[in-house]
DNA sequence: CGCGCTTACGTCATCGCTAACGCCACATAC
DNA sequence: GTATGTGGCGTTAGCGATGACGTAAGCGCG
């Protein structure tokens, strides 16, 4: 059916491994011979079997990248950045989507490696201990994102987390604001890490964290949930009502809002908030949201030459654990 | 590295076909040899290296989707339910965006083909020529999905786009409205279809479609535009101003909606707005917006059953093209 | 007993491509 | 003149699986 190499090699009158030269640039072919090749491969539009190449060759120039949800505009705005990035540098992506299951993150895993990608790029939605089972008999270089796996010390790329959550109470803070609350969704390393920047900024500014200002609700970081809704409800109904929110997420920032506004609160007058993500429909929202942004396309591009990198052999250490720094976006919802 | 069919055979003294036969189900096998094998893959945790058998079979029992942009929820809702139909089948997906560049789109055919796809799931974002152009060499079965090809007659889901339009103008003409505008897209057929939509609501209540009613820009099916204030701000300073409008996507209505309310107008007591896409962020907003679902997970299913129908060899005709009914979801932003 | 049929395997030749040599002609060196 | 490259191309042997046969043993049966 479709064009083969020898068909062309055929045509030529060279051999096949001739034409697979040229195709690869290798070196030991004449010049005429190169662009007779050339020529016939554009005529005909012949295009390499992906398949019988990667057998043969045991690479297949194309990465692997898991994300737990591509509904999620993060894990949709990375992958597209890394894979401009990987083209760049002659390699191709195989998007998958583990959709918040864990076992169908393991089986993507399998999938992925069984169709010879070179590397993979995972930002599990297990729990660390799951995850580093998953990745213990990976023998491809593997790359974390967004999600860390401290322990294994596996290389990384994503936001200083510890960071943002310091900015974003440091930025409360800075309005007056005194009795901050956080909501969080317990785990992985990113809200974890949040949370304790949370608590460095208080204790930094001579405030005791209270337990009831932190609320905890599961599943937080996924979409269309109404999670921070409840979540502020529970906060608005302390005795000595917090002034200020940071939130885990814009999603979350978002039902905050809403609980808010329902309960007759001014935002930020009365209860000012902040997310984390800085996603795009915060502009749209009734107030605008002020969040902390991660650098998303910054993110992809650095973990495409980290995957490469690692392909071209480079051993990783400490300096492979990347990551960016946040940033303040001010909106209507911290103040005009 | 990994572990071949041959090393199980090796360990149970049997031939590596007598493994893979075992492992794809042929009956040709005693009892006990098949109990012994599926015992070894387990511990072994065995996983097939899905190049070899690809080359091998000629079969991957793996299609792959190109959407135009995954930022897009539709396309992420979409893909997720669509894998998740596949998968039922016993079929695996292979996701990639084409991330508007047409240039990238073909890429991306050539890619997942020399992958060695089964079938071929395509959301162009190429014009009607270039994309029945590009599947033209095609061998393998290829559904369209969101956007049609009419004179290619090739197997189609998405919405159905008249109705959709109809649907939309008709509950504003229910509110009382007559001065129905539309801010439109060109492009696809799903902009093209919606606007006929519209024409044949407005002329069956017997109101001549005004052309100063249609605002028409290019690009507004993207992400993170601004074009639907843009169009807004137009139709605001008709001199007849609207008392509705029907923007062809949500995004675009987000806009308008924005654009009215900055524009001191009341949502919906001066001007009534609709969208079409239904987006989950459509609840969020300060007016939250009446639209039109397209049972984007439906669509997904159908995709599916259509896909692995044609893969059974069953013959594509007129019945082939799948148009799912529109929804009218009401929000505030049209009514309380 | 010999025939055909079924059951349960195994052999062999690919699939399309690449890694690793091999080989030959010609040029250059000493 | 023999040794020593060195461009330029071909040969061979896989990569890890599968498809299409081959075949030996066991069975029933006229």
């Amino acid at each position: 059916m479709a064009i083969r190499l020898k068909d062309i090699a055929a045509d030529l009158g060279v051999s096949a491994v001739t034409v697979s030269k040229v195709l690869r640039g290798k070196t030991d072919v004449g010049e005429q011979t190169r662009q007779r090749v050339w020529q016939r491969v554009r005529e005909v539009k012949y295009q390499p079997n992906l398949l019988a190449r990667g057998l043969a060759s045991g690479k297949s120039q194309t990465v692997g990248l898991i994300v737990p949800n591509l509904m999620h505009p993060y894990f949709a705005e990375f992958a597209k950045s890394l894979k401009a990035g990987l083209r760049k540098r002659g390699y191709l992506l195989i998007l998958a989507s583990a959709e918040e299951e864990p076992e169908l993150e393991r089986e993507e895993i399998d999938n992925l490696l069984a169709r010879g990608v070179d590397a993979l790029l995972l930002a599990t939605c297990q729990t660390e201990d799951d995850a580093t089972a998953s990745l213990a008999g990976v023998q491809v270089p593997c790359v974390l994102v967004d999600r860390a796996l401290p322990d294994t010390g596996r290389p990384f790329v994503g936001l200083d987390d510890v960071a943002a959550g310091r900015l974003a109470t440091e930025h409360l803070l800075g309005l007056g604001r005194r009795r901050i609350a956080h909501i969080t969704g317990e785990g992985f390393s990113t809200a974890g890490d949040r949370l304790t920047g949370y608590r460095e900024a208080l204790i930094a500014s001579g405030i005791e964290p209270q337990a009831a200002w932190v609320v905890n609700r599961p599943r937080l970081e996924q979409a269309g949930d109404t999670a921070g809704v409840e979540a502020m409800v529970e906060l608005l109904a302390l005795t000595d009502r917090p002034d200020a929110v940071f939130c885990v997420n814009d999603l979350a920032a978002m039902g905050a809002i809403h609980a808010a506004l329902a309960a007759g609160l001014r935002v930020p007058e009365d209860i000012a908030i902040i997310g984390c993500g800085n996603l795009r429909q915060a502009d749209y929202l009734c107030v605008p949201l002020t969040s902390v942004d991660q650098s998303t396309e910054e993110q992809g591009d650095l973990a495409a030459t980290l995957t490469v990198g690692l392909l071209r052999g480079e051993e990783p250490g400490q300096e492979w654990q990347l990551r960016v720094a946040p940033a303040l976006v001010l909106r209507a919802s911290t103040g005009s």
